[in-house]
DNA sequence: GTCTATACGGCGATAGAC
DNA sequence: GTCTATCGCCGTATAGAC
């Protein structure tokens, strides 16, 4: 069994990244035996644990750089857009379009975040950095867009990535959800968030209460 | 070894998910083996297969019974109000209480959901109508505290029942996530997506555009 | 420090006898 | 329903080569 001369640490990572990132998309986290992985990597099982300590270690590497090309993909998208409307409907189309490709990211971006974030400060961190980019990147796009800056524009941010997050858990059970739906929703929620923080005046929307029916009292 | 006469199922049954309920609420549901809950409910192990399947069925019984018992509590408290400001109110408490002291059954709902929706159509059946029952209910403690059917209150629903999950996981990455500053968030959300659908002349929030800034073209 | 090989313990799950 | 295997897979331990 000749050993040779052992490749560079960082080329036995990607190796092991690939092949960890085909095949999750392919056959899924659970799905993917270890050892499978270190077959169609040729590298030996334990050196997958030596480099990413476990599964999930792995999952969470091979997440990240996935996660992290579209963050990229979709601000440069909306920077390009010469309206704020615009860049708005950019960066939703983005989203929308890795739900429809790529969900299989965002999936596992959230089972590992239920799973681990207790007990694996690591992998929390990792997330938590992850989650914090994509927001920032939300939060960045909206003072470019509307030129100003905009008060808790975070909560915007919770409130897409939160939205992003229920449609791929929605998908799971209800496999014909309706995306224009959710997705244009999503438009009208936000240009309302964004413009109340610019005009605070306009969250009188407390017209609910005359319509108010009268309930049997406790 | 006496194997004296067995007892009824149902007897059976409810002590293995009442020791699932404690177990998986104390060590969850990862640490909680299935040898641990045949000794804690006094019956086989593969007894428990038997009755549920496998260690998902159990869970997916557990979290069934857990989130009906929670669906009813907020629905009747929403009932309860005088307005239609304070439905909300009372039921959006009792969202975040549920997050407060029982979040595990919210975070496993969505693992459970996302680990075996694909594969195990019963389970994802179980999810999908325990998801519309409580979506049904928001539809319906709408309905009731407004007085009037709103138009596409399913998106509201979906909308609450998004943002409920969303916390769940962003408490799991920022522990020390603000309920007041999300919860108050959604409040002014819910009560914007009624009113519009209301009153659709409230949509006109464009004032984005006009101020919408210069930005290069690609 | 990087990697291989083997063996082993733990747990979910199944099969078959009773 | 219970029992006793038994399998597969994650993860670890160990020992050692380069």
């Amino acid at each position: 069994m000749p050993r040779g001369p052992y490749q560079k640490s960082d080329v036995t990572r990607e190796k092991i990244l690939s092949a960890a990132t085909e095949l999750f998309a392919q056959r899924g986290y659970a799905g993917t035996g270890v050892d499978r992985l270190a077959e169609k990597s040729g590298i030996a099982k334990t050196a997958i644990y030596y480099h990413f300590g476990n599964k999930e270690g792995l999952l969470a590497a091979v997440l990240d750089r996935a996660a992290t090309v579209w963050i990229e993909n979709i601000k440069q998208s909306a920077e390009r857009a010469s309206s704020a409307e615009e860049a708005l409907d950019r960066a939703l189309a983005g989203m929308r379009t890795m739900v429809e490709e790529k969900s299989w990211i965002l999936k596992l971006l959230l089972l590992l975040t239920l799973e681990v974030a207790d007990e694996k400060p690591e992998i929390r961190k990792s997330m938590r950095q992850l989650y914090a980019r994509a927001r920032s990147s939300i939060v960045a796009g909206i003072r470019d867009a509307v030129g100003a800056d905009v008060p808790d524009a975070d909560m915007v941010g919770n409130v897409m990535l939160g939205q992003l997050q229920a449609v791929v858990v929605g998908l799971e059970l209800v496999p014909d959800l309706s995306l224009d739906e959710v997705f244009s929703n999503l438009r009208e929620i936000v240009l309302y968030m964004v413009a109340s923080r610019l005009d605070p005046s306009l969250q009188e929307t407390a017209l609910l209460q005359p319509v108010a029916p009268v309930l049997p009292e406790a």
